[in-house]
Parts: structure tokens; C-alpha cells; sequence
DNA sequence: ATTAGTATTAGTAATCATTACTGTTTAAAT
DNA sequence: ATTTAAACAGTAATGATTACTAATACTAAT
């Protein structure tokens, strides 16, 4: 793939955050750095990373956000605050579960956590 | 809430199917029993049904889904034929590991297994 | 260094899912 | 039967995302 400065404008500004922008998110700090650059060209280059595996997408409800962090690592969403923090489950058992009992070949597991965090007690 | 012949026909709808469908589905079969429906009618029925809880949405990547099942239970869904299957997943561990690790209150798990199911050994 | 070729861009139009609006219809209480 | 408000069909508007197009800018070969 070819450089580009507005790809690579866009790559640090998804790697600076933990926060999971929305591509709507890049936009608007991406303008910081490159004023005329076009919501088109946002779009384009996070489809671009996510296909090459630079960055990837998780979807929180209906929205969609980009992450940075390629480990398969799972999320907590706070119903207060609306963060959404990463976090590591374990899930092995999971799979075992829909292996022997379903005979499901699993590549993926996807677990959100849905609550309040330690900021609203 | 009034008693209304198209609501009545989606929530029929909802409750035949295992498929998880989508308002745009719904719609389709609706217009089969009342082909002048609109579908502004089906998405505020949806969300009528959906707000007391007669039925619930499931999101699938950015994809909007229904279904009757108000159970507590996850999902697989299969990469090949795209069907998305309902499936009980323990995840008191899941809780118990947040809670203690991260002070987070749990109100609800969402977990998705990706994979292939049996039908593409 | 210049050129040629093509990926990438900015800007804009188009699409898709969903929601909002408006004037009409209809359930259901009086 | 009359009245009242909820629900409707039809359509317009919104918001997110994708597609298009002519101009621009990397990069490899001269």
C-alpha cells in the first residue's frame, strides 16, 4: 500500500486514544492536523488499516468504533459514563462448551460487559 | 397501550421465527397480511414492543436485530451461511471476575461466538 | 531530475437504515 | 353516536456510510 499523509494522520490519531472513536471522532481531530481533509478519505483509510490489520473495529450497539488494540481482549460498557474499557476474560470454557455441545468451530468470541463502573457507586 | 390490528401482525411475526430478523424483514412479511403497511409503522411497532418488553433487539455487527427469546442467552454466529443461533453461556465467573478486579456492577453479558456451525464441516 | 502510471485525494452525490412530520383513520371511552 | 387521542399511511428528513469523479501526489523507471 501506498504512503499517504492522510493515512498516517489518521493511524496516530487511533493510536493515541484507549477512548474507541467513531470514525465521526477521527474526522473531527484529523481536521487539527489536515483542515480540508475529506470524510470520505477518513472512512476510506479506517476500512483500509482495519483490512490490513493495523487497527480494528468493535461495534457498541448500532455505533461503530476503532480500536487500536489487536489482542482479543473483550470490553466493559458503563451505562452511566458510556465509556467503554477493555478488559481480558478468560473463554476458554466457552468454547469448549459450543465445541462438544454444538459442534460449533469457534474463531471469535465476542463479550461485552454491561453495568456501572467504579465511578458511579 | 390501544390495540392495533399491524402491531398485532408484527408481533405474530416476531414470535414465528427463530431467525432474529430485521425490521426489513419484518416489513416484507408484513406487507403479506396487510400490503399497505408502512414501514415507518413497523419500526415504531418494533420499538413499542421492544420498549415493554414483549421483544428485544439483538445487535449483530451493525446489523439490528429482533427476537422473542427475553431470556438471558447469547448467540453463535456462523461466518458461512450467516445465521446467527441461540445459545445458553454460563458467565457467572465473567461477573465475579469484574467485580472483584474492577469494581464493575454487571447488569447484563453479551457474548457472540464466531465461527462455523455444523453444516460446514 | 523528469516523466509516466496509478493509488489516493477532496468534494460531492448517492445509498441505506432509521426517525420525524402531517393529515387521516380508528380504537375505545363516554 | 360522538368525541378524543393513539395509531396509521405516506412522505420528508436525518445520520452514517459508500460511491463517483476529476484533480493531485506518491513512487518506480527512465
Amino acid at each position: 500500500m501506498r504512503y499517504s499523509h492522510q493515512r498516517e494522520v489518521i493511524r496516530e490519531i487511533i493510536f493515541s486514544t484507549n477512548s474507541h472513536p467513531s470514525a465521526d471522532w477521527v474526522y473531527a481531530k484529523a481536521r487539527k492536523a489536515i483542515p480540508n481533509i475529506s470524510l470520505g478519505t477518513v472512512y476510506r483509510n479506517l476500512k483500509q488499516l482495519t483490512d490490513q490489520g493495523t487497527i480494528r473495529v468493535i461495534q457498541d450497539g448500532p455505533l461503530t468504533r476503532y480500536d487500536w488494540n489487536k489482542e482479543p481482549h473483550d470490553h466493559m460498557k458503563c451505562t452511566s459514563c458510556g465509556s467503554m474499557v477493555d478488559i481480558e476474560l478468560p473463554n476458554d470454557d466457552l468454547k469448549n462448551i459450543v465445541k462438544s455441545q454444538h459442534n460449533f468451530e469457534v474463531s471469535d468470541v465476542e463479550i461485552t460487559l454491561i453495568g456501572k463502573c467504579n465511578k458511579h457507586d
